[in-house]
Order: structure tokens, then sequence, then C-alpha cells
DNA sequence: CGACGGGACGC
DNA sequence: CGACGGGACGC
């Protein structure tokens, strides 16, 4: 043995890796090596005995090298006999030394991961990365509850403790993969989108950008409100994942005055649905962006809303203030007296006017067309460093855009700045990507991007995307 | 001018 | 019911 499997025998570690065994007290640590050798680098066996009489007492400890050897050892030998005429034995993941509890480990702490993710993965995204390491009875992520921000945060619980044992040990480090403390209590999952849908209309939400229609005019002072140029009655409505025109139309119809909602196909093949949706007066429209625009419909998916140039209604620079004030108060007048009955109403069947095909991006360049994003398991090999004057565009205009020179891997905003950086698993399309943006102005906002700096060193943080 | 995040689940 | 030993790196 050499030093350093001494060293971690003596240890719990990793955790969950030593077994605690209930046996008859004839079986050996022969018989026990025999039984246990095939799954793995057995470290250590003890087993426990009398001082005085050196009979067993029942009880054995089997080290493993990792805790999925552990655990699959566990779940294929719990209840086995291991000799003729002795009596099943229980196999359970042993305490750590340090813990001090001899209560048994159950499955339910050992079978849910906590994971960091990138903010646009959706839970199909989450599965779709750690489906291989066994079947998952659900993954969900962690959102801003009013905003349907993801906060870069899941959960994914497999069936077996082993699956979750590997996919801690040979998922990609920037998942940062652990084990999930039990939660407190049962809970619950509420997925009432109109209950979402409601609270997301009526609260006052500092930490969101949604836009607060109160009476004061501080609500119109922020930034991003105006990083578009135009204010239309048409909207372009973007979705990451499929999503039906019943769907869609039957959201922004919750909406007065809708005049049409109709799905585009993708040019580009995608399966993210663009869907048109038009206002037959601006006030609508302007709602429809504010309080929609990353709405998370279904759960996991952020919506995207954009005003599209359809020729008409342009306005002034000078008058988009008064104009939005006047949206904002006519609309808190309607939206302060339906009760949610009246919300629910569903709307079918909309007759779609020819439209031509417009984007949520608004941009005198030529941009490529859309390309996939890669995994967050990727290797980041380019980094860039992009200014936004006069305020940062949103995360999923940022993806769009810089995703088309390929290879995208993550949009990062510096919160209360503005600045970003963007992340690519290769050089190539983050290079073609300076050279056509730099200095060049999407949905009114001027870009400077550029390579970043190298991120500063913190030696006790390792393994990061960047 | 403009620089580096982030770990917990509606009872 | 069924829970914690033995032995000792090497500047």
């Amino acid at each position: 043995m050499d030093e350093s499997n001494r060293a971690s025998s003596y240890l719990d570690e990793p955790p969950n890796s030593r077994l605690f065994l209930v046996t008859s007290k004839s079986i050996t640590e022969e018989i026990i090596r025999e039984h246990f050798a095939d799954f793995g680098e057995i470290q250590d066996i003890w087993v426990v005995k009398d001082k005085q009489t050196k009979e067993s007492k029942g009880v054995s400890f089997v080290k493993f090298a990792k805790s999925s050897q552990a655990c699959t050892a566990m779940e294929e030998m719990h209840g086995k006999c291991l000799a003729e005429g002795t009596k099943p034995i229980k196999v359970f993941i042993a305490q750590s030394r340090s813990s001090g509890s001899h209560r048994d480990v159950e499955d339910e702490e050992l079978t849910r991961i906590f994971v960091m993710i990138p903010k646009s993965f959706t839970e199909d995204d989450l599965k779709e990365k750690f489906k291989v390491y066994g079947n998952i009875e659900y993954a969900i992520i962690i959102r801003n509850k009013t905003t349907g921000e993801s906060k870069g945060l899941g959960y994914v619980r497999f069936h077996k403790a082993s699956q979750a044992a590997k996919a801690i040990e040979n998922c990609d480090k920037t998942f940062r993969a652990i084990l999930a403390e039990p939660r407190t209590k049962n809970a619950s999952a509420d997925n009432d989108y109109f209950t979402n849908l409601r609270s997301e209309h009526s609260g006052n939400d500092p930490g969101s950008n949604s836009y607060t229609f109160a009476h004061e005019s501080s609500s119109y002072t922020a930034g991003e409100t105006w990083s578009s140029d135009i204010i239309t009655r048409c909207l372009m409505v973007s979705s990451r994942v499929a999503v039906t025109q019943e769907q869609i139309c039957g959201l922004f119809d919750l909406i007065p005055g809708m005049d049409f909602c109709e799905m585009q196909r993708d040019q580009y093949g995608f399966s993210k649905g663009h869907v048109v949706v038009r206002y037959n007066n601006l006030g609508s429209a302007v709602y429809a962006k504010e309080k929609l625009n990353g709405f998370e419909y279904p759960p996991g998916n952020r919506l995207s809303v954009t005003y599209i140039d359809d020729g008409e209604d342009r306005t002034s620079p000078v008058g988009k203030m008064a104009m939005q004030l006047v949206a904002a108060q006519m609309m808190s007048m309607v939206w302060n007296g339906p009760t949610g009955a009246q919300l629910m109403k569903t709307s079918t069947g909309y007759t779609a006017p020819p439209t031509h095909q417009k984007t949520r991006v608004q941009t005198d360049v030529a941009l490529p067309s859309l390309k996939k994003l890669v995994s967050s398991d990727s290797v980041v090999k380019e980094r860039l460093f992009v200014i936004f004057n006069p305020s940062p565009l949103p995360v999923d205009v940022l993806e769009d855009v810089f995703c088309r020179f390929g290879s995208l891997m993550e949009v990062y905003l510096v919160p209360g700045r503005n600045v970003g950086y963007i992340k690519y698993a290769d050089r190539k399309p983050a290079h073609e990507a300076i050279a056509l943006l730099h200095g060049k102005v999407i949905n009114g906002v001027k870009m400077k991007v550029m390579l970043a700096d190298p991120p500063k060193e913190e030696s006790h943080k390792r393994q990061r995307t960047y």
C-alpha cells in the first residue's frame, strides 16, 4: 500500500466511499473481499470484533476508492447471502466517522445532485447533460420567482445513488456537481403560469428588470428601456424552445388590443419559435414588451420580446418617455381592474395577415446565420470583453448576435456595469465577432468588442470555465 | 472612458 | 437489530 492509499483509508474521502455492512457473525474479511472486489478498488476491509473474545460483532466496513464503487456495491449486494446458511446482509453507505451519527444514510440523500449551469440552460438541457449517468427522475432549475430568470443552479435527481455518484465524479468540473442537501421538508411544485403571471404583473421587484407601473417618474429612468431604437405596435416574440402559436397568442392576448399573432417559420431551420404579435395601439405593445420580455413560459424558457419596425408608428426619442409613461398609466388601470378569472380567458384561432419576416435584433450589420451554442463543458478558448453604450443589451439578444460566428459558450454581463464577457470554445469565431461587431450598433446600443484580458488569478479557485 | 459572477429548493 | 482498528509518511 502506498502512502495515498493509506491516507485515504483513514478518512472518509471521498465522501460516501465507505460501506457499512451488517452480516452474520460467521462472515469473514475474506468472504467479504470475494464478494465485493469486483465493484472497484477496495482500500480497506474491517470486520468489527469483540475485543476479548475476538468474535465478529456482525458489523463490517468496506472502504472503496470511489463513492460510485461503494454505491454500486451497496445496490448490488444488499440482501444477498455471502455464505450457505447465513442471513442476508444489509449494506449501507457508512456515516462519516466525524459525524457521530449511526442513523442509516437514506437514498434520498444520495440520489440528488446540485449543479451550477449556464443561465441559458433549460430543464431539458440539464437532463441532456446528465442522462448519460443514469435514469433521471427529474431535473429542475432554480429561478427567480418573479422574473423567471434562472439563477444558474439546478438539481438532478437520479434513481440510484451510484448514478448520482458517477455524475459527480465524471461530469465536467464547471458544473461543480455535489450531492444536494436534503430538502428541509416536502415541497410541492407550483407550476401555475397564471399565478406567476399575476405576481409578475402586480409586484414591485427591485431586483428585476421589470418595469414598475407606478405613478412616480422614477420608474422610467432605467437605461435598458431605451436600448431599442424604435417603439412600434408590432412585436417579435422569440422562444428558445418550441412553443405553439396558441401558447404565445394565449399569453399575449391577456393584454387587450391584439390585432393578430402569427408563428414565423425560422428561416435557419432551428426550432426556436418566432412569433409576431401586433396590437392595435402602442400602449398595449409597450406593456406587452415590458412585461413579457424575459417572462418564463413554459417554466425554464425565457421569452424574448422586441419591437419590430413595421414602417409605422415611429416615435422620436424625445417622445418615447412620454409615450411610455402614458402607456404605463393606461395599462396600469387595465391591470388593476380584472380579476384572476377574467385574466384567464383563453384565445384560439387567430387569423394571420401576411407579415414580412423580422428578427428581434435590429442592426445595419449583416449578421451571419444563427448557430447553435456549444455545451458548457467545452473549454473556453477565447473570451471577449464588450463595452455597451449607453446600456447593456439583454443576454438573449447578445446570445442571438454572438452565437452567429459559432461555438458560443456563454454571455456574462457584469452586474451594474456596462460591460460583459463572451466566451467561445474556439478562437476563430471570437476573432470574427470582433472583426464584424466592434464599433457597431445593435438595437441602438453601440458596442466595443475586444479580446478580454485574462481573469484575475485566484489560487484556490480552479477549473472554472473562466 | 470600461474589467471579472455564482451554491439551495414557495410551507 | 447493527457503528469505528491497526499502524505509522520521511524533511
